[in-house]
DNA sequence: AAGAATCTATCGGACGGCCAATATATTTAT
DNA sequence: ATAAATATATTGGCCGTCCGATAGATTCTT
């Protein structure tokens, strides 16, 4: 059956982040879903379902946001001009938002310490 | 009528990361309610409504990550030893899942290398 | 050619976040 | 005492995320 349940983080699932961490992505190069999907299993930890990531592409790419060419088997997507200010704006308010949780990570700090970029 | 548009940020709008934002505001001083919104309203430039704010707290609190203490007319919630390491555990994983995209904003990597801590 | 692997894609359901509206209680100001 | 401000709290509904299952198409391997 479908919609078992959902693992669920403790106390903090932070879902929402998906298309975000799939724009960043694409600004660095394009890529096809399951690189996508290989990316983000190397920062979350696990790798999205095919239910997950590809609903996701799809809302990108109606809203204009990403463009996709299919490639043999493939669809390769790359970041429009519209995905790529609307990242912009996105990492000003991800900065805002969440900058001094980042900051109070002891590694972090480490790093910054070092004064390595 | 309740449930009407739900104001959308283009592209992503970051989700699942309120539980998350008011443990770690927590991790810093007990706070009521109020004080959570207002805190969070300084981070993310809108303050979250009460159907918003008020089941999240609640949440966390019969999940044992916080407790709260009924002062006059409002509840001052401190975390837990629970909502503490369940803190850490996210931070590990928010650090994990999303430095590089952190590190990759331009004032963030000018403060680095100025090694502002 | 046949089978395995890879990639794209959809469906149904569950869940947390989120809002506007609404209600109540307590404290403060006039 | 009355009004305003503050704080807690719930309801009803929408949305994006997310999963597991399922399916079809293309490419690679044997």
């Amino acid at each position: 059956m479908a919609g078992k349940s959902v693992k669920k983080r403790p106390g903090c699932d932070m879902r929402g982040m998906l298309s975000f961490q799939i724009l960043w992505l694409l600004s660095n190069r394009p890529m096809y879903g399951q690189e996508l999907a290989r990316e983000i299993e190397r920062r979350r930890g696990e790798k999205p379902n095919p239910g997950t990531i590809y609903p996701a592409i799809k809302e990108l790419s109606e809203g204009g946001l990403i463009m996709g060419r299919t490639e043999g088997r493939s669809t390769v997507y790359r970041l429009t001009g519209k995905g790529s200010s609307t990242l912009k704006a996105s990492l000003a308010y991800f900065e805002r938002a969440y900058a001094d949780i980042f900051y109070s990570i002891p590694s972090v700090q480490r790093r910054m310490k070092e004064g390595r970029a």
